[in-house]
DNA sequence: CACGGTGTTCCAATCGATTGCTGAATCGCG
DNA sequence: CGCGATTCAGCAATCGATTGGAACACCGTG
């Protein structure tokens, strides 16, 4: 089956290998009637091009590293689906690579995959990227990051609008009457997460309001501490700005068991807009990345990246996308 | 950086190319001093083996395909969480390759990744797998299943007791006083979605309870349905058992939309275990999957098919997970 | 008939690592 | 001191595909 090599169609077909193997990836320059000979006793014969032969000559394979820190997060979940989607339209096969949150995991997946000689690699960090031992690793000059990156940093990045997005979740809390207004943490230590603070400090400042900040996370433990934080506030903020749709779950379902309901006690809105929180209860009303968006766009700019070395940064703009989660302060 | 062969770090090491080779795959073939030196300047120059080329030679890669429908879904989710930490262990890298449900993509995966020369593959189905077409894809004699077969195919499985699991749920729900009982459905047309339903419609009739069964899913639009369905029948079952957590949610979610409470008004039971269940509002009353376990059979198993082609069929016990979307009939 | 031009195929080197075989050096032992 | 055994390293073929350049056939033209 697939023992099948040039040589042998070669010989089957009474050509030389070389033209079996610009049959197929030069068409054009082998002559019409010997191409077709070759292309059907190839079929027949159940060839197919060893992508390692290929890659080896050639210097580089299809196979595309996706670095995220936990795929049972639905973010990096979505991320990857659109990652994959795009990457499998250019012929690319996206090798899945978890760090569980290590760092260092990070630059060995790098270095393993560069040993694949990937043309170039997408990384979702978990935490704010290490410039000196990112320059170290083989595949450097040919890495995306979906975040942001400390400015000086030399590497083409994706990533939305994070102070948009804030300003999309706190508008709507304003315009719902909302003014006592908290933001809950996630656990990640990405950049982004801390431009969110920033940005809700920055942004509630403007309107007078004292910042309130919880901390959230993922965690039965995390989640717990985050609802008792709230809790313990006086007065209770009447709405919860989260910094992302998981930390939202867990933190809603909390408070539930403390007898605060969703929206009627307390408003809350998620960000990142995974599909999923449209079957949480209540639906969860979030600042939505574009997806689909994201995915395309890591591609075609670590493509690009790869191949003329020009650095660029797609800022994505989000959306706001209203559900059941908030209600207007009466 | 990625640019050093084993035959620079031979001109530099003053030894020929194949025992620069033989310091890294064989180490006690060469002297301790010769190799201790040739590892440093590997070390040094920044040399790191091309996996490529060792692929090629030896006619198997460290590649390994893990083919799901979606996953975004959760239970997808951990189940490349487990595998990937198996695999890892065992110095291999996952795949990730995306069916969005189309049946054929698998088996294009399959092909493609045998083109890599994979060493097998593990394939978690949506639909019941095409012994014919599996037969005639390369990898055919090196691909596990995670779900069950039907009889006769020649393929290892690897999936849990699927009654027991629903025989756990009801068993529960029974002792909680509970009589009329339904099953929600999901969409994904696996075997083992199939023996679940008639597990449950088996055990429910020992009870000599009549059984009722609502279709689920997971799109806003199937939830809808499902929530119809169940609102319609009169009189109106206490208890529901999901076929999976994700079903679970978007049915609680969309009973909640219509007043209806879990767990004071209806309890209901997911099923898989994903751990975000513990997030959701109420946390989820489940039958979890053993998922670490799950992955490390899962490559262990495929591991023995390709060695030496033994088929198991290995069934992992689920358990109990209770926490609060089951109550107590009053 | 000779010659330049074009189209098609072949030859052979190459990518990086592995491995059976061979030859050389070293060791143990009588 | 000499001989066989053992250890270690070099040689060269090999995995499968690609590609620059050579070789060949055939064309039309002068």
């Amino acid at each position: 089956m697939g023992d099948v090599s040039i040589y042998d169609v070669a010989k089957v077909a009474g050509v030389h290998s070389s033209t079996v193997s610009r049959a197929f990836s030069r068409p054009e320059a082998v002559k019409p009637e010997t191409r077709e000979r070759i292309l059907r006793i190839a079929g027949e014969m159940g060839y197919r091009v060893n992508s390692l032969g290929q890659a080896l000559r050639r210097g580089s394979s299809n196979l595309v590293p996706l670095i995220v820190p936990d795929i049972t997060n639905p973010f990096y979940g979505e991320l990857a689906k659109s990652v994959a989607a795009a990457a499998g339209l250019r012929g690319y096969q996206v090798v899945l690579c978890l760090t569980e949150g290590d760092a260092d995991e990070t630059y060995r997946f790098l270095d393993a995959m560069s040993a694949h000689l990937s043309p170039f690699a997408i990384v979702a960090p978990s935490t704010r990227i290490d410039a000196g031992v990112l320059e170290r690793t083989a595949l450097a000059r040919r890495t995306v990051i979906i975040d942001r990156v400390p400015q000086g940093l030399q590497v083409p990045t994706v990533f939305i609008d994070n102070r948009l997005g804030v300003k999309l979740a706190l508008d709507h809390l304003l315009e719902l009457g909302h003014r006592r207004i908290a933001y809950l943490t996630g656990t990640v230590g990405t950049y982004s997460a801390e431009v969110r603070v920033e940005a809700y400090r920055a942004l509630v400042a403007d309107h007078g309001i004292e910042p309130v900040v919880i901390r959230g996370g993922y965690s039965l433990a995390a989640t717990e501490r985050g609802a008792a934080e709230f809790l313990a506030i006086d007065p209770r903020p009447t709405a919860v700005i989260a910094s992302n749709d998981l930390a939202a779950f867990g933190f809603i379902s909390r408070l539930a068991e403390h007898g605060v309901r969703v929206p009627e006690d307390v408003s809350v809105t998620g960000f990142d807009g995974v599909p999923i929180g449209d079957n949480f209860n209540p639906g969860i009303t979030t600042v939505a990345q574009p997806f689909d968006e994201l995915g395309a766009l890591a591609v075609a700019v670590a493509e690009r990246f790869a191949d003329d070395g020009s650095i660029v940064h797609e800022v994505l703009v989000p959306t706001l996308l209203v559900r059941r989660s908030t209600r207007r302060l009466l």
